[in-house]
DNA sequence: CGCATATCAATCGTGCACGAGTTAATCGTT
DNA sequence: AACGATTAACTCGTGCACGATTGATATGCG
């Protein structure tokens, strides 16, 4: 097959249909490598999760909590990048898991606990190996990690602040 | 607010938890740097293809189209990593607001082939301007950007190898 | 105190992404 | 020609992500 696919044909149309010259090739370039990365990653964690029954998403959830139990849903919400309408659901699927349990704060009413129940912090050791498969899978060095994160970071801050003017 | 949530903190729990040293500190930290990265395109595409009414993959169907014309659904999807699944019923959207249709092949049947419509070809213009706004909202030099997408596609052709053994 | 305002969380509706399963058309082999 | 295998597309169900809206609690200010 000659019809060679690449995110090239995908995200550089800008080019050949504005005329606008090479500088503007790599516009949606970039976007379209994050955006297939990260269905990469959300395939290799769903293969990886399915055994313990956690969607990616929950993973980072209980990964929260293993570091620190005992959050407010916005602590979740902030930490992740996530509103209340996206979390309430999941969380409410971790506590049919019987993962967490959600209780209403004594002094404010208006927040939620998140904490870890026996089964939630039980379920760390099965987790265990995850990171490392993933590192592995990435198939590069930790200088290489190291670097390309430090990258990410400061584009996600400049998106943030661009995106808010 | 001294409550600072970092990355480190959502991503980094396998250190404080399995105490298997600062070499998988870091595992978690490159998916969730691309987790964080592509919300953040998906939120700045979000306000910039509001005016237009597409959502981001739509976007992206567009672009392949605006670039050639008429395309099955398998090459889109060989294009965009993306499964019939997904495809089909996006597809129906699009071809709901009259911006591409949907026609059987006659040498094969089985095959549905996605053109534009005039409607579809004209919202070209309107989204002339996006890529160099995603350009400059990140904030990044031309080679700067040039040099994160090799490192992306890097990482993104290993986890599709690794993930698939 | 009393009332406007802000905050926390939840609900609803839409769209993306995928696993599993289905249907229909084509291909390959005999 | 016939029939099993493959391929293209679709449907259904689940979960994530977000805009818009709502409700209930807490805070601030006159």
């Amino acid at each position: 097959m000659s019809d060679q696919q690449n995110p090239r044909e995908a995200a550089g149309a800008a080019n050949a249909a504005t005329q606008q010259g090479p500088d503007t090739e790599l516009d949606d370039f970039i976007c379209f490598a994050v955006y297939e990365s990260n269905l990469a990653f959300n395939n290799l964690y769903r293969s990886l999760l399915g055994d313990i029954g956690l969607t990616y998403p929950q993973y980072l959830v209980m990964t929260l909590l293993w570091r620190r139990d005992g959050r407010t849903v916005r602590e979740i919400g902030d930490a992740l990048s996530l509103e209340y309408n996206t979390l309430t659901p999941m969380l409410k699927r971790l506590e049919t898991l019987g993962l967490v349990s959600r209780v209403r704060d004594e002094q404010d009413q208006r927040v939620v606990n998140v904490t870890l129940t026996a089964e939630g912090t039980a379920l760390q050791k099965k987790a265990q190996a995850i990171p490392q498969c993933i590192a592995e899978a990435t198939g590069l060095s930790l200088t290489e990690l190291k670097d390309l994160k430090a990258r990410l970071d400061t584009l996600r801050a400049n998106l943030r602040n661009g995106g808010q003017e």
